[in-house]
RNA sequence: GGCGCCGUAGCCAAGUGGUAAGGCAGAGGUCUGCAAAACCUCCAUGCACCGGUUCGAAUCCGGUCGGCGCCUCCA
């Protein structure tokens, strides 16, 4: 049983294989923090985390590096444009500084919420100018880039590897490229690893070659190598970073010497009503507002129940649909009893266990994860009603384990904050509709479920009496 | 124009050669005072369409139609 990935750089499944046994780094491109959290900046932390749990349930070390471009970088291409951080300092009348810091916050909140482990590392584009430039030095003493009026540029005529990752050729790039309006490249297909600063430009650094600031896709290069080595086994990012972000890094990484990223993993993007969820549409779905209708762990279940590399439609009914299947889930699990009692057969569920597994290790496919779960529970509640109580505690610890642990979905909702008022009306209000249903009084025993129903408290009785809970 | 992806039930979504997972919704049933929850049964002879390869194809090949992505900032 091993882990096998689908490798971009190869378009293979591969098995995965670290460099130093025991020990797994993994770099993951963040988000320029320069606005609020959206859906799409949740795909990838939730997978990656998802996929660091999994290996270090196998015993491995993971140093999990995510970094946070705070850096602006144009909203054109390379030689126009706005700095998108300094454009929205503008208008929020803030230091380009505190921009970034706001919507770093930010991210890491919703981050937070849906239950994404902070990674080992997080390395700031800003922190880490110095590196920057000793790169782009490295690659000009290589012959492999250029100044030019005060910024360098990668020459990617005298790099034959280019295209590698996204499968263009090279030579075919030209006549794809926008004509330039004013360029100092020699030509278009080259990227900037330094660009020179204009004088109202706020972010800016002394270089060998005068003020300015670092290229977009430097940054990775430098921040990954830094922390993992200058070859390390795991590189991912959103599939819309393929081209150029992955591949201008791979380039540049490659030149200087550095065997760089092993495996390049990408997560496709979502869709609303079928079509990409884009800023530059206005068809994104930020994550605070959808937090204050939907439990976040939803919204993780949901992600996890497509598989990573598919389109991840997130229409409401198909996100209800997640909501309603958690809830079965998170009542089964409710239902079962939490200590063995007369022994839980902890070989009760291994077949589960191994089909989880088997899952997991084929390139994360975690809905066919889940789909495993849905079968434990329906298996453990039909023990749980035969009385089988060691079956039905044996699937609760799985659950904690598989659910929990690994997907890192709260099982138990947090139902432990109500209030002790709360928790004391409704059981006197229980009471009441229990005495009448004792006298066969159903007329008024409805009566109060209906209106505790309203009030969003639904009520069953079982045999063991009547369980209520708060409506979501 | 170049490169690439996708089209599986009402909706979401696995499955990449061996005879269609799972979830939601829906129908019937058991249980219940009635419900709810839970459980049982049913719900794609067919995986956009047309050809081909094969003993066998949702899965491979060719074509057609439809949707989408990247080639500019994007997760």
């Amino acid at each position: 049983m091993a882990l096998t990935l689908y490798n971009s750089l190869t378009r293979r499944l591969e098995p995965f294989e670290p460099l130093v046994p025991g020990r797994v780094g993994i770099y993951v491109c963040g988000p320029t923090v320069y606005s609020e959290p959206h859906l799409g900046h949740a795909r990838g932390p939730v997978v990656f985390d998802v996929l660091r749990r999994w290996l270090e349930r196998q015993g491995f070390t993971v140093r999990y590096v995510s970094n946070i471009t705070d850096v602006g970088h144009l909203t054109d291409d390379a030689d126009d444009g706005e700095d998108k951080l300094a454009k929205r300092a503008k208008l929020e009348r803030l230091e380009p500084m505190e921009v970034a810091e706001k919507y770093f916050w930010a991210y890491f909140d919703a981050m937070e919420q849906l239950g994404v482990r902070r990674p080992t590392i997080v390395p700031r584009a800003t922190g880490h100018v110095t590196e920057q430039i000793a790169l782009t030095e490295a690659l000009l003493e290589r012959g492999l880039a250029y100044e030019s009026g005060g910024s360098v540029y990668f020459d990617v005529s005298a790099w034959d590897a280019y295209g590698e990752l996204s499968g263009r050729d090279p030579s075919e790039l030209v006549e794809g490229t926008r004509v330039e309006v004013r360029s100092d490249k020699r030509d278009p297909r080259d990227f900037a690893l330094w660009k020179r600063a204009d004088p109202e430009h706020i972010m800016r650094w002394p270089s060998p070659w005068g003020e300015g600031f670092p290229g977009w896709h430097v940054e990775c290069s430098v921040m990954s190598t830094k922390y993992l080595g200058d070859e390390f086994d795991i590189h991912g990012g959103g599939i819309d970073l393929v081209f150029p972000h992955h591949e201008c890094e791979l380039a540049q990484a490659r030149a200087a010497g550095k065997p760089f990223a092993r495996y390049w993993l990408h997560w496709n993007m979502l869709t609303l009503g079928g079509e990409k969820m884009s800023k530059s549409k206005g068809h994104v779905v930020d994550l605070a507002p959808l937090f204050e209708r939907i439990d976040p762990m939803v919204v993780r279940f949901h992600l996890l129940r497509s598989h990573y590399r598919s389109l991840s439609d997130f229409a409401d009914e198909a996100l209800q649909a997640s909501a309603a299947g958690l809830r079965r889930l998170r009542g089964a699990y409710a239902s079962w009893p939490s200590h063995a009692g007369a022994g839980s057969p902890s070989e009760a569920w291994s077949e589960a266990r191994a089909r989880f597994a088997a899952a997991m290790d084929a390139d994360l496919n975690t809905p066919e994860a889940i789909a495993v779960l849905f079968d434990v529970a329906r298996d453990a509640n039909k023990a749980r009603d035969a009385g089988e109580l060691g079956c039905a505690a044996a699937a609760r610890a799985l659950f904690d384990e598989l659910l929990g642990d690994v997907l890192g979905i709260e099982v138990a909702p947090a139902t432990g904050d109500e209030s002790e008022l709360l928790e004391g009306v409704v059981g006197l209000l229980l009471e009441q509709r229990e005495a009448a249903r004792k006298r066969r009084d159903f007329a008024a025993a409805d009566d109060l479920r209906e209106r505790l129903s309203a009030l969003g408290v639904s009520v069953e009785d079982t045999p063991d009496g009547p369980r209520w809970r708060r409506l979501d």
